[in-house]
DNA sequence: GATGAATGAGTTTTCATTCAT
DNA sequence: CATGAATGAAAACTCATTCAT
């Protein structure tokens, strides 16, 4: 079993090693060897912990969503105000701290998008799961929160998305911090 | 040959030729091999038209999606009610006579979030200006009614998206009409 | 016949169109399409003026030794003292006015090292025979010129091919000068 | 496999197996595929161990010429006069024995005249300051011996790329031996 | 005679995967 | 178990040559 934790544990450590390189170079330019380079393993080894780069990436994903996930929940228990704790959920989309997590992120989003897998379906389907559970929780004051809460979180993937697609990243706290605005204006009271 | 090629119209073809391809077996798996093999073309002559796989993508969804603009912006003109020509507008995102179009539209995104390039932001923000103008003029009679546009369109962009990589395109039709529903309601008063 | 000489010239002029573009870009990477399109001829012509890509090197060396052969043999009758005439043959290997012509010579030496022909060496030999007859003239004072003009002409072209090899170049003028006061010093006493 | 292959070696090792194949046809008829079959290893291996056709020549020409130098030093140290030692000097250009070292040399001379690199420079520059500490150090009686030993390196040089050009090697040795003798008979003494 | 689009064989280059040590 | 050299299929890319007009 301690051998089973391991494997579990240095697959972890490989695939966050890959962190930077996935960032910076995309999926579409890894290669095995330069996952084995930056992690310091064999090329061999790299099958005995993943299938495919896509299994790493995957792995990375978790560790890092898991991680922010973790983070920006501590953040919205410190928060009084819907509108304040709606902002730190939005953060995620612009704040600089996240910058390499939204590359990798945005990876992942480009896999679901063309070749998608059960492991990635079930692993986004758990994080929106929680998502929606804060910002229902957050929401809780008003009717239908729950499927309000699935509009929002995807409303504010949209924006995001749009940004990245326009090339207009800079306006983009703004955008979101105005749409929470309106938001809140016209579905709160 | 003597002949004069019009090189802009047999980018197009040879571009179109390529849809089921593209659509069937995604940019990934894309050789030139197969495009030329598809557009009964010589290897050599595949860049004769143009300067990658990307290049030709581009192309093709420049097609598609022209067509569609004009499609819809004929179908808009028909519709009266507002709930009405959203939900035209928004049958993009799950109408079966899209579903090929919606294959490149996703492999597009997935260019835009790793590796974009001009081109491609210029023809976006193109679209998405069209897209907020007829929106824009369909919310005419409310206030605000530009960056509201500009809101409901990666709203709706932002729901499709995350139903692709939830794996619930199968509700998507539901969740887009319930969310211009609510939006209409919440919006107009 | 009046085709016939229509030809000839027409091959001169494609030859001569190529001047800048094989100087700047070499050999190597010169291709037909590049040929054809800096002549303004179509691609299907290019073959019937010549055999192959060696062939138009051929005729463009040919003009331009040609025509730098005139020039010289002019610039020798305006000179006095052997060393003077020595100094202008040697110059072709410096003077900054025969750069283009010199990297021609330089493509056409590396064919004649690795890809030799007959129309080249007879070429060369006519080239050498002509120089060896100038040489032994100026150097009519002293026995055996015309085997010592040989060794002249070998010489000034080994040096020039050692500063090209050793990237000196700067230096050319002056060893090259150096070494005929040498010889003259050595060999007419 | 685990072995830990000495790169160095190998690169050599696979240069080496190349010899006759560029003797006999030459780099412009040299592909990766005739190379990877002539040394027996995979197409991809090439590329572990050379980053191009040019970089195995330049290894293969490091080899023989380092090989060629240390016999002919040992040579030199066997005669006694200086012609004897300068015939030995010239036999490099024609001596049948080192008539495929002659074929890799004039491609080398080939790439250096018309797409140079450093790596090439500096090993011309390494093996031309060694001969010429040789020949000067065989001249070493007379004066500005260092400065004439370059100019006879250069003249021989010469010879050799003259006789090349203008097909007649045979008369090769002849020349060059003659040129020795007029060269000591009007330098000596 | 001139044209230039089309061809496709040939070449380079990449890289996931294997397996002997 | 880990290693990393070797593999070779597959992909990208080039370009001399042809030939219908």
């Amino acid at each position: 079993m301690a051998i089973i934790v391991d494997k579990v544990k240095k697959r972890q450590q490989i695939a966050l090693a890959c962190k930077d390189l996935i960032a910076n170079e995309g999926i579409k330019n890894l290669t095995i060897s330069k996952i084995t380079q930056t992690a310091h393993i064999a090329k061999g080894s790299f099958y005995d912990y993943f299938e495919s780069k896509e299994d790493l990436v995957f792995e990375l994903t978790l560790q890092l969503m898991n991680e922010y996930n973790q983070s920006i929940e501590q953040k919205l228990k410190g928060a009084f105000t819907i509108k304040e704790k709606l902002f730190i959920f939005a953060s995620f989309f612009y704040d600089k701290k996240y910058s390499l997590l939204r590359k990798i992120y945005n990876e992942f989003i480009a896999i679901a998008l063309t070749t998608p897998n059960q492991k990635m379906i079930e692993f986004q389907s758990s994080c929106f799961t929680l998502y929606q559970e804060w910002i229902s929780e957050i929401l809780s004051s008003i009717p239908n929160n729950k499927a309000i809460a699935s509009y929002l979180i995807s409303a504010l993937k949209g924006i995001y998305i749009s940004a990245i697609a326009l090339n207009k990243e800079n306006r983009l706290k703004d955008e979101l911090e105005n749409f929470i605005t309106l938001f809140l204006q016209k579905v709160i009271q």
